[in-house]
DNA sequence: CAAATTTTTGACCGGATGGACAAACGTTAG
DNA sequence: CTAACGTTTGTCCATCCGGTCAAAAATTTG
């Protein structure tokens, strides 16, 4: 029988499709493969074959579990926003606002090595236009970041932290961490192999500490 | 007669190709259009046809001219890496640093607006693992980087900018100025119609140097 | 002008790729 | 055990794509 399971899309929720034992597993192999090539191939570069044979399995088969080449990556762009916007979502405005933003400079930091993979699949869906998740960087992610603005904002009108834009800071933030899992060989390759091993992440952390919170112009004691 | 011109490579500089008024013309044209192309789509993503119509001829036409695909994106890469690290180049360590880390960021941050394909371009290749470029990025740019790291480093010593890593400095400068040429669409739909016209190279360049010099941790007067 | 050379084009080729399908194989519930 | 259902595979197909080729058209040169 035709697997008749796949009706989900990236803005509209189906009903729970039933799914048995097996299916739960595969999908989950055939989307850990697929995170692996697409993230290093963009999506036009990668092919079903390639994912199926990451994946251990023949090419109809990984058909059998998404019918097509897009299926997958939507399943892949659907589960990576919610991780990705999760440090975003700690921000919280109970607390001391430099430790807010130093806590989210780090997670996004952590993300960034712990995930890079995630990271450069979404950089490369922008790079690209965006095309196939465009309502949700116009819904989801525009109100939270809208949402967040506003409570930099309100810091800022306290005299708590210095008056800037604050979705520009938060641009700041996403292009600095993200950097190094984006643009990891170009990082290693600049820094060397005495700089580039896997201290570098400690480094940028305590980069990117002093950069946003004191900038380079030294403090008069 | 087939065109026997081209033997040029990225590592290795060949005698000047003799090229004719009409293959110098051609040429041109045929790189504008796959700097649209190959910058939107990807190298794998984009097709030789796709090329060839955006610069008004046939696919065997444009084959004449380069005789293969990696040949025209090979040429792309070599002029871009020039245009590309000029900003950095003029980084000098005669006059005030802070001036020279404001000019280096306003440069790189004109770059991304009026350059954004030759951005996206560039990011497209390193997020795949920079496989057409990497002995540019482990030599020349990595040399170039090692250079103004130590300028850098002088001004530190001689306590006229805050002491901090000056590799990660750099890096945070390219992540933060491209960014507004590579994550465009993102920015864009964040910021809104409203925000996110033309005014938003200003905001961000306001933005950034406010960053740079001062960070968000407020001074007392 | 005519010969030589450069440019352009239509037709074609082979391999890769996304996807369809039916038949074979496994598994499980009655 | 066996029927029903779920899973896997070999084979096949149409299309796309990078690239070739020979011949026509245009241009340059003597």
């Amino acid at each position: 029988m035709r697997a008749p399971f796949q009706r989900g899309s990236l803005t509209v929720d189906s009903p729970a499709p039933h799914r048995t034992r097996i299916q739960r597993e595969k999908r989950e192999i055939i989307l850990e493969a697929a995170l692996d090539i697409f993230s290093t191939h963009g999506f036009r570069g990668s092919t079903i074959d390639q994912i199926a044979e990451a994946a251990g399995m023949s090419k109809p088969n990984l058909l059998y579990y998404f019918r097509r080449k897009e299926e997958i990556h939507a399943a892949l762009m659907q589960r990576l926003l919610d991780t990705w916007l999760a440090p975003l979502r700690e921000l919280d405005d109970v607390g001391d606002p430099v430790t807010e933003i130093r806590g989210y400079i780090r997670r996004k930091l952590e993300m960034a090595r712990d995930f890079p993979r995630e990271s450069r699949l979404f950089a490369n869906e922008i790079l690209q236009g965006a095309p196939r998740i465009m309502p949700m960087i116009e819904g989801e992610l525009r109100e939270l970041v809208d949402e967040k603005a506003e409570i930099i904002k309100g810091w800022m009108r306290a005299g708590r932290i210095a008056t800037t834009d604050p979705r520009h800071l938060i641009f700041s933030i996403w292009a600095t961490t993200q950097h190094y899992a984006d643009f990891d060989v170009q990082v290693r390759a600049v820094l060397g192999p005495d700089r580039g091993g896997e201290g570098r992440f400690e480094d940028a952390a305590r980069f990117l500490e002093q950069l946003f919170l004191n900038g380079l112009v030294p403090r008069k004691a």
